[in-house]
DNA sequence: CATGAATGAGCGTTCATTCAT
DNA sequence: TATGAATGAACGCTCATTCAT
């Protein structure tokens, strides 16, 4: 197998081929959660022999780390399309938040199969390192969004990193809830008092 | 098969080779995952042989049941003994939260396992009744000290559904942080303003 | 997986169904080689299940493992068998070495796989301990016989050491060259010079 | 696919490209067995791609022809040198085999690859072929010297068929013996007094 | 109360080889 | 001259579960 990170992926045909399987493994993880999605499963979801599968990525842990990748920067634009043209830190958490919640919740195949791999990362080392890579991302993001609202001229009522750990610790709180129960008038109160206690941190 | 939930019922002696299947299968998860721990190495785990598993659990998803109560029962009886002799919510925000975050981060393997399969339940239908039993637990226990709180002269700033939502949520989040990263500065003071937010809803 | 060596052998049904997928082994190796032996053809050889041979045998190294000290006990048997009532050098030599010839190569299928075992055993460092297990059994016996020889008022021309290196290399050289060539009057004369120069190495 | 042998004849670079799959093969069957030796290791090893040994050699089968020949011949070339300037039978016995022996042990893998498919072929036919011929080249040229020998005023004490046997049957034992167990002390006296023998048979 | 025997399906992976450029 | 794409079969092994005692 040769290529980077044990994907092959030369031609345009075998791009589009390794893609395929890529987005089948979302839906798959999203249908049958991570210890269900077996490489027959993803190559039938995909339409393709089983035996492709392994073409294109050497091993399952790899198309699973190709996967978390895909998700992962997905999730990451998403955000970042959220806030573009957002600069007031009001503005960022009642807008920005409500587009990035609205954009994250119309893909639940993303966020499902998204958090089956968190979840499988906390006892599967192997995935852990790209997980990581993922949530470092984010983290990044959020202080730097914190970092622009300081220079502002907003007060911070605590450390950037402390925010981060916090608003990151909120969303997949949140999120878990929404997978687990959907949305339901009492998610959509306490997101509006996620927002709200949000908004207070970085107060005037 | 006899016995209630497919769970054979039996001698003393029994029992015990029954709890400790349980608490093998609890090790595994933590260890291995979700995905990983199988019969056969919950089995080795525990030491008898695999075929006493389906002796004292008629199925796997019965083991897995009667192992989801257990870690349910166990994180529930940490809530209680945590705010037992307290009476004011400043203390029970306080101190009972101190508490039980102590007593949950003593036994990392239950919360490794507990949060495996919460995370495989989103996906797996099986699970899901089990796990909602046990989340109502909590759900019960959180609306019920609000509820005190509120006789007590507590002004409550949100709805005792929607606290309890963001409370869950909280707590899952961080929790999820602290598997993945352990204890850092951060989530310390992650944890301590989650706190003062906590007791700022329940001001008097 | 109990049991000793990971094979699993306990009542008589069980170590007769263990038995019969040795002996199939041993056909299998004969037949196909070491490389074409699949325990799936091993199975089909046995007329049981693939999953039969993994029951009874944790791998198929440990298949091969108990392989091979079936058939090395079985040659060390034919030998001691060979000599049993013999105890003059000379006897030995000429009639105890015509029997071990005439018995080892009345069976062509255990030979074979044998030797393939052998020569498997050169790059597999698995293999190699059993074989060498096998292989110290043939070389102790050979000096215990050379032994006895000297006690008898023989004197040897070497070593006993240095005798059974020859011994056994002259054993393994004509035993491949009757694998790969069969019967011939070239290899008979050769076997008659090889016990020729034996008799000469153990005379008065 | 043209060429002779189903290997492709192609030009110099080719030839190269050729050569090196060769070369890698034997390394693969010295380090990892017959059995092993995939057509990906043999690519792997030498820096192809997989494909390529296709695009060379028509099979597997083909490819280990050509392995074979080219161990052969080399072998066959090493006894050649060995006695190249020698021509009184006593200093072939002497110093031939010394210098026959010393080369051959100079290149451990070429003898374990070489030992592989002696063994391999004893199950498969197709190797069968191609082992018997440069056997045959063996034996012709012991039987050359042999008679030389004769032509040169010595008795043989056996015919040389029956001569030419038991050389390589000591020889293939005596390196079976050296690829198991190594240089030993043991050996070292056993070749000496295979030497003894051999000299002894072509007294004067 | 406990265990050995047995099952069929499925696992991730590798096999030698062919097709199409 | 060389390569990427693709194939169907087989690999050793593990899965949860049932039968019979």
């Amino acid at each position: 197998m040769t290529g980077v990170n044990g994907v092959r992926a030369t031609t345009p045909k075998g791009e589009r081929a390794a893609e395929s399987i890529i987005e089948a493994t979302v839906r798959c993880l999203a249908r049958d959660g991570y210890a269900a999605t077996s490489v027959q499963r993803i190559a039938d979801e995909a339409g393709v022999q089983k035996r492709m599968v392994h073409y294109y990525f050497a091993s399952r842990e790899q198309l699973f780390d190709a996967v978390v990748r895909r998700i992962g920067d997905a999730l990451l634009e998403q955000i970042a399309d959220a806030v573009r043209d957002l600069h007031e830190p009001p503005d960022i958490v009642a807008v920005g938040f409500d587009r990035f919640w609205t954009g994250v919740t119309s893909d639940r195949a993303l966020l499902t199969a998204y958090f089956g791999l968190v979840a499988e990362s906390v006892t599967d080392p192997r995935l852990r390192a790209t997980i990581a890579y993922v949530a470092d991302g984010y983290r990044e993001l959020i202080e730097r969004m914190a970092s622009q609202a300081r220079d502002r001229g907003r007060r911070l009522r605590m450390a950037e990193e402390t925010l981060s750990v916090l608003i990151i610790a909120g969303i997949n709180g949140l999120t878990l809830e929404w997978l687990t129960h959907g949305d339901t008038p009492q998610l959509e109160k306490a997101i509006a008092a996620f927002q709200h206690w949000l908004s207070s941190v970085t107060d005037g």
